[in-house]
DNA sequence: ACGGTTTATGCAACTAGTTGCACAAAGGCT
DNA sequence: AGCCTTTGTGCAACTAGTTGCATAAACCGT
């Protein structure tokens, strides 16, 4: 249930279409809670028929025609509540972790290659977020709602950072074994 | 697609009727991919379908009879497969920090208490954690399939010291932050 | 004016995971 | 004997997310 506080955060941040929050899904909010088109379009539509949000007015509201939204005060209420109301952390669900613990029984043979590719995209990342920082987050530049906002992009950038040691020493670990098995 | 997999894995460390399968990933793989009773009786039911397992001989196969399944070559040449077959990793998607981005639009008001019980869920964790590490891969210990055993469990390691170090720090920068807003 | 690409919106079907409940046998308690 | 709890198995319905495809307007070259 996290999708549709995910967009009324975006659209509070700023008025969008469904195509702009798609765009701003790829980067930034997505992130950390990735979604489709599809999913957004569709949670738009529900949150409007919920009253959280409503259409800006627009001329020909036809198909193929830009709609833009905007958070209703019950819709900033509910995610208000959203926000503050107690949940459980979920626990880690990694498929890497798990063909580890396969390869420990059905041995090594063709690991290594996407461990490698793995370590690879998580750099990647890695130096994205840390151009965001430098980007969006110079030394001086903390007001309260930046420095939640920051404090969200360093966990991201840690977490990239775990993977990329945690790789590197996985491929060590395979470097010193045996190959297959 | 992973939960099959994780249950041959399991399966194939030791074969298991459904309910001691439930009870193994209440801990060690399910530390990493959970999964419930129902989940995994369903999933069982269509590995035997498949031919990739096959419950034990037992007498009376009748229903709340215990009934123990183990892998056939089938199913270890699929676990061997799906282990070597190249994955794109999941991006990042986590309730906390979708919160905390809400939190910098809608105020910081009930977030703190949770991200104090969300520290010693994760402390607790950890703990568990390093507990195992010291019962299970004491120093000199280390055979292939320990070694790969042991780097999974440092992943949940690390990743739980991140979180905690995380939280701590986010809970530091609440306690300079103007309550509210 | 025509045909191809890009922008923008959306439905429908499918897959994976979760929740809620039910049923049966076995063991103990009274 | 009758009931209560525990152990073990399982179905059905629901929720969230993904995949595949469809539609329409606008823009753009020829």
């Amino acid at each position: 249930m996290s999708l549709p506080h995910a967009i009324l955060t975006a659209l509070l941040e700023r008025p969008s279409s469904g195509l702009e929050l798609t765009r701003r899904f790829d980067k930034s909010i997505g992130y950390f809670w990735s979604a489709t088109h599809q999913q957004i379009y569709r949670e738009l539509g529900r949150l409007e028929a919920e009253g959280y949000i409503r259409a800006l007015p627009a001329e020909q509201p036809a198909r193929g025609q830009k709609k833009s939204y905007e958070v209703l005060p019950a819709g900033r209420a509910e995610l208000a509540r959203w926000t503050a109301a107690s949940q459980d952390p979920k626990p880690i669900r990694d498929v890497m972790l798990l063909r580890l613990r396969a390869a420990a029984v059905v041995g090594t043979d063709g690991l290594q290659a996407d461990l490698r590719r793995h370590l690879e995209l998580h750099q990647r990342q890695l130096a994205e977020y840390e151009e965001i920082q430098r980007r969006d987050f110079p030394p001086g530049k903390d007001a309260p709602e930046d420095r939640l906002r920051h404090l969200v992009l360093r966990a991201g950038i840690d977490l990239e950072t775990f993977w990329t040691q945690w790789l590197t020493h996985a491929l060590q670990e395979f470097g010193e074994l045996p190959e297959g098995s």
